[in-house]
DNA sequence: CACGCTCCTTGACACTGTCAAGATAAAAGC
DNA sequence: GCTTTTATCTTGACAGTGTCAAGGAGCGTG
């Protein structure tokens, strides 16, 4: 083959994350192919298979890269927050949110689609990190200086729940029987009466 | 062809949905395939082209039945819960982590695959029906005689988040981190404090 | 120059969903 | 009774998919 390109492409395990991400955000979770990230990367239908171990092994480096996408998109909106404890952690939960509306792709990539494979070191580490994020928003609220599993893991489940049933969408098919609060509310109930430590003294905005 | 099958099947339609469900449950998500029921309901690759609207058709029917098991197990766990409001919504959260423990394949096609038309009549309705069983347990606690939008989604919401993140499940990797409280203790966050109004007086007891 | 090693291509296989045509059986009309 | 019609299923094909085995192309090292 005489093309541009040549035989050895370089960096194409970097190019095929990059355009299977490209496929995923452009038509969706059916868009994803390893034949069709492949032709977008200019290589051959089997190259990937010297990079990833099948499918399952491209999605997994893909998820560890859009857990990145992830916790930027919580901690900007925190930065966007305004002052005190819980406005910061309804940051992050409206980052939360954000990431499952405005990211839909990788978000079905990170918490739907499942086919990943969990035990992979960097996808664990990118994984950790974004929890992490989720987290130190709840810290505040623990009656300890220890985090509480209790809020956490409430939290946790609620902004979860609340993204995977399409509830922050504006045409979620639930508007038609019930009116949905917004997430807000529903935190405070949570954590609004269990009243914060205080703030940490001279703070970061974030 | 002389075998012991007629030509025409009889109730193909449903011994496809069965035959479906049955993959569903034995080899998960992936081991469901429209030729597979096919094979298994004795029929040709093509046959259930005229019964669904493709795959998509078919989990759409599935789900619909799934949806009765669903309502069925909230119901069931209810009844096994001891008297009192909190007690039964706690046993409706507890049929629907069940379900979603116990019953994985079909709480996959429910929730999570999503290859389902959300609106097929029929999926509507059973879909309705489960809902109203959350529903119903939430009314005790609302402020006034009417349903409280605010604490259905907060319930909803988290009992959903709970089940999707495998926290329920004694092997889920949140364990190593976080050492996860059960589900009816974050429940009493949402609706303990916030006291219902009287049972209703003179009750069934589900 | 020759060797080895890594990276990629080619070609094949079994499997998938889906479509067009045709065969077959049951039902309906007379 | 027989014929016609209709619903039901089969056969065969097609474009995709993931995955494997075999081999070629290019680079570094002797």
């Amino acid at each position: 083959m005489a093309n541009d390109v040549p035989h050895h492409h370089g960096n194409l395990r970097e190019a095929l994350i990059e355009a299977g991400l490209q496929l995923l955000v452009e038509g969706g979770p059916s868009a994803l192919t390893l034949r069709r990230a492949a032709a977008r990367a200019g290589v051959s239908h089997a190259a990937p298979a010297h990079h990833f171990d099948g499918l399952r092994g491209m999605q997994t480096a893909m998820a560890a890269r859009a857990y990145q996408d992830f916790s930027d998109m919580m901690v900007r909106h925190r930065s966007a927050a305004g002052p005190g404890a819980l406005a910061r952690l309804a940051g992050v939960c409206q980052g939360y949110l954000a990431f499952a509306t405005e990211r839909a792709g990788l978000f079905h990539l990170l918490f739907v689609a499942g086919e990943v494979s969990r035990d992979d070191p960097a996808l664990q580490q990118a994984s950790t990190l974004a929890c992490q994020v989720l987290r130190d928003a709840c810290l505040p609220f623990s009656a300890t200086t220890l985090p509480d599993p209790q809020i956490e893991i409430a939290v946790w489940s609620m902004v979860h729940g609340y993204a995977l049933l399409g509830l922050n969408l504006p045409d979620c098919p639930e508007r038609a029987i019930v009116d949905i609060p917004p997430f807000d509310d529903l935190l405070r109930r949570i954590v609004a009466d269990n009243p914060s430590k205080p703030l940490a003294p001279a703070g970061d905005l974030g």
